[in-house]
DNA sequence: ATACATCTTGGAGTAGACTCCAAGTCAATG
DNA sequence: CATTGACTTGGAGTCTACTCCAAGATGTAT
């Protein structure tokens, strides 16, 4: 039942994949964020299919907001094993919270630009609005 | 027409209603992100109402992820006078397109958080599943 | 008058997340 | 066999955005 990726690529093309650069790829081994890569014969590091689907899952936690320790948090749970499992369905679902709330701000965030957009539009066909104290940013 | 508050605020209490530290609101003036506060005969800033939205303005603009740089940015249009207006729409569309990409990221990172928990939960009350090596985060 | 709080300034220090570099290894190519 | 290119390492440097500090001025309460 085991499917385990026999495609094993280099770092470049790691990085290629996974939108990290392989700066970063060699920082988050050195912080311990990803785990120690094979190398090959040469020390060159390998990363399996399965190796890479794990960076592009970090790269989406941390567009979520996840400083590196966090991640490296969960990292750890997944060492521990199954009996480590609700605790990483918590931390998904307080991250889920957290992505939602950031949601929440950015719609928010959307309306206040549409209003200024409109209160824009309107100065610039409507030039007898006097309003030069009104917007809070002058 | 002109609506000018006439409360004034010392620079605690504008910290306290923007959410910036009273450090961060003298590094904004600083930089130049915050225009330079007027002083009470001691030298102590004061703000107004309306330089207090400012502020929260642009907390939100940095919640989009908007650098320092470019809140400057949009600020110096704003001193451009009516003129800059339309740079500043520009602008203003272009941070509302970053946002909704933004967004449609969010909630794609939190399938995949769904999907996640829905997999940790089936191998919770499904023990039979051998799956260790299918979690792209082991 | 003395203590305490609240502010001022310039400048130094910090945290997080990279990013770059020098010196070296190894394999393939001309 | 010399060069080129892709990689290795440890460590130093950079950038952003704060955050903290020391020394000093002023205002208010006891």
């Amino acid at each position: 039942m085991k499917k385990i990726s026999e495609t094993f690529n280099t770092i470049k093309q790691a990085a290629e994949f996974s939108g990290l650069s392989e700066d970063t790829i060699r920082y988050y081994e050195k912080i311990g964020l990803l785990p120690y890569a094979d190398r090959k014969a040469n020390g060159h590091r390998t990363y399996s299919q399965y190796q890479l689907e794990a960076m592009i899952f970090l790269t989406r936690l941390k567009a979520t907001g996840m400083t590196l320790e966090e991640m490296k948090h969960y990292r750890k749970l997944s060492e521990e094993g199954p009996t480590a499992i609700p605790k990483k369905i918590a931390l998904l679902k307080k991250q889920k919270e957290r992505i939602q709330n950031e949601v929440s701000r950015l719609l928010d965030t959307q309306r206040i630009i549409d209003y200024k957009i409109d209160h824009y539009n309107d100065i610039l066909f409507n030039p007898d609005i006097d309003d030069s104290n009104c917007d809070p940013i002058e």
